[in-house]
DNA sequence: TCCATATTGATGCATTTGCATTTATATGAA
DNA sequence: TTCATATAAATGCAAATGCATCAATATGGA
């Protein structure tokens, strides 16, 4: 409420998020859909899925590990459903709930992601940065969505 | 097409990208979308605009500078023309096109904005890093879209 | 000049997102 | 126990995005 002018440096770094942000996600996103394979999304959730307890998460637990709206949380839960690469159950502790777990063919569409993705992320990322610049630029992100 | 998988490094500042973008992009949206202002894309055109010869932009141009889709520039441009924002007219030049020109109102609601937008970037970066870090997070995410 | 090709911008249609609200269960205080 | 409130998840409807394509003009050879 105060808004004195960031500084420059800052608005110039914001800027910046977005363009590199919007740059690289894109380029993954088309090579994704080129190769005939599911958007970025889904291979996100599945890997969450992967590596969560076999009893797989909650629909909330999922929401929050993937920064999404609950009604487009929601909606993708749907879509991976419907294609057969999750599956819901009532949750046992909480009759609101479900629990969700990555199917066989849920793993096999993310095996099968992965090495279009693992390109794309050293197209996007790993062909501009060294390795020291990007372990750099991945503390100074955490920064700016640290909880403090 | 070779996919080894990247570094350790380059994968975390990928997902890092996302998730700090994610979170940054929706303090913003948020803080504008409270105080009743347009969302962000509507800012960026119009500062575009306000900072280009009084002659206005071509919508490719803008489009360009944005990294919009095509269509999705095509169709930001309408909302801002029935808002009264900017002004359409047909290019002298080239018969196919067109010039972009922002309206009084349109600079008076940028102004309006931007109060809001530079606390909310003060938010989401500047109570996060210092200007130095913000340097460096702006040059190494500047090479994430610097075209060589 | 003429034509094949490229560029500018719009648009119909499907999918996705955002918003507000709803339904159902859980929880905690009186 | 009972009721007010909170949380989990879904959904109807509106707005935005993505995709494919189109219409109109430009451009650069043959």
């Amino acid at each position: 409420m105060n808004s004195p002018t960031p500084p420059d440096a800052v608005v110039r770094a914001w800027a910046r998020l977005e363009r590199a942000h919007r740059t690289a996600q894109s380029t993954v996103e088309a090579r994704l859909k080129k190769a005939g394979l599911p958007p970025l999304a889904w291979y996100d959730a599945l890997l969450e899925l992967e590596r969560a307890d076999p009893a797989g998460l909650r629909p909330f637990e999922l929401q929050k590990e993937m920064l999404f709206a609950q009604y487009n949380l929601s909606r993708l839960v749907d879509r991976l459903e419907a294609a057969g690469y999750i599956a819901r159950s009532a949750s046992e502790e909480d009759g609101r709930g479900q629990r969700l777990t990555i199917t066989k063919s849920g793993r096999a569409i993310r095996r099968r992601m992965w090495p279009v993705y693992a390109d794309a992320i050293t197209a996007a990322v790993g062909s501009r940065l060294s390795e020291s610049e990007a372990t750099t630029l991945g503390d100074l992100l955490g920064r700016l969505y640290a909880s403090a």
